[in-house]
DNA sequence: TGTACATCAGTGAACGCGCGTTCACTGATGTAC
DNA sequence: TGTACATCAGTGAACGCGCGTTCACTGATGTAC
């Protein structure tokens, strides 16, 4: 980790919001969402350390940008990697899996934000919004595939959706890079996943069982 | 939370080290793992400052020793509930899943150190035996299941169990009781993972597909 | 094009705080005889 | 049963540290005329 500080030349940062932002999420890489502090980041910045107070109320409205943020650039993510459902649900559906997987793993400080630091939904305007937008995505996909099974065995689509939501979720974070789980098995993420989902899409009916 | 201050009467407090693991579960569970204090853990506990540190070398011990007697007791949860497979692999497994969610919603505490904190094998004495004894307990259901799936379409015991715990964990912490998910859709986690098991075990034939 | 001035985005020093940890100490306990 | 003494498990004061936040300030920018 080289200390990277911003040789800034002229007095004025000229965007040090998004400065700030950025050095915290290299910081809650390190050393977790609590392990970060205004004052680093602003050291990080090249700032001092009453600099944050001009673009932040306080230290947790930074850490709430930073969720809100993370979910935007989240649930963007996963519909590009839906694309519409092209060429068909369950291609476009495995796209949408390792693209989360993807970004649980290369923005590993904004997933932590996002899923694991108690950010309130309420303390945070814009937050219920952009977590929505990301699970309507994961919505998307289950109706999509919802369509293949027979109506007499089709369960709730939101009960689906937070069946993948749990599966993937729990993938991301009890195989990324050092969880106690990692290692115990010599599989990826990626295996994990795209096995669990076949198996439960056979189980939906939506992929023959000989089909492997 | 009543800040139940131990009213002990003789100089020696007797059983200090229960007290302070006791006190620090209580504060990560208010708190989460990094709010958590030494000096706090002591105060709770009604001593000096310096009095933990006749029994645990320095902070991150007593983390360690969380974490270790966590696993033990999840281990011996997991381990209670499938009670030998009896008196069906299903039946069990069933009781298993919900054993697991019981154990990240009554032990927060614990399952946050266990799984989120980062603590690491190799600096915690203990910490790899009794974290493989929990997940051997998944691994023996996910053996005692697959015994009745057709042969040739069995996957890898280590998958199956990978599986089923990615479920059950993506579950347990997205839907536990402060995380954005919940709420975001009317159901319990124990609805969430048993209607997700059942999906998953049809999905290896173990469970026809006209059973509901 | 030039100047006065309001506004903006920084500075740097200071504050109070609580933490982890160490130290020399002391009260309580238990054991050898 | 009684006593000397080693050991154990606490105390309390102190340390250095880094944090979040506030304050009066100042340098840079941009706009009105």
């Amino acid at each position: 980790m080289s200390k990277r500080r911003d040789t800034r030349t002229s007095y004025h940062h000229g965007n040090l919001k998004e400065a700030l932002l950025h050095a915290a999420r290299r910081l809650i890489e390190e050393k977790g969402a609590d392990g970060f502090t205004l004052a680093e980041a602003a050291r990080l910045a090249g700032v001092s350390p009453a600099a944050p107070y001009r673009h932040f109320k306080d230290r947790n409205e930074l850490l709430g940008a930073l969720a809100v943020s993370g979910f935007e650039k989240f649930g963007e993510a996963l519909e590009r990697a839906w694309e519409n459902g092209r060429p068909d649900a369950i291609t476009a559906f495995t796209r949408v899996g390792q693209a989360y997987l993807d970004f649980a793993r290369d923005e590993r400080a904004a997933y932590k934000i996002m899923f694991e630091s108690g950010v309130s939904l309420e303390g945070t305007p814009g937050l219920r919004t952009a977590s929505g937008r990301s699970f309507d995505v994961l919505r998307t996909c289950a109706a999509a595939l919802l369509e293949r099974v027979p109506a007499k065995q089709r369960p709730p689509v939101d009960l689906m959706s937070v069946h993948i939501w749990a599966l993937t979720h729990g993938t991301a974070t009890l195989f990324s890079d050092k969880s106690l789980a990692r290692g115990r098995v010599p599989v990826t993420s990626s295996d994990v996943l795209e096995s669990g989902v076949l198996v439960y899409l056979r189980g939906l009916g939506i992929i023959p069982v000989d089909d492997d």
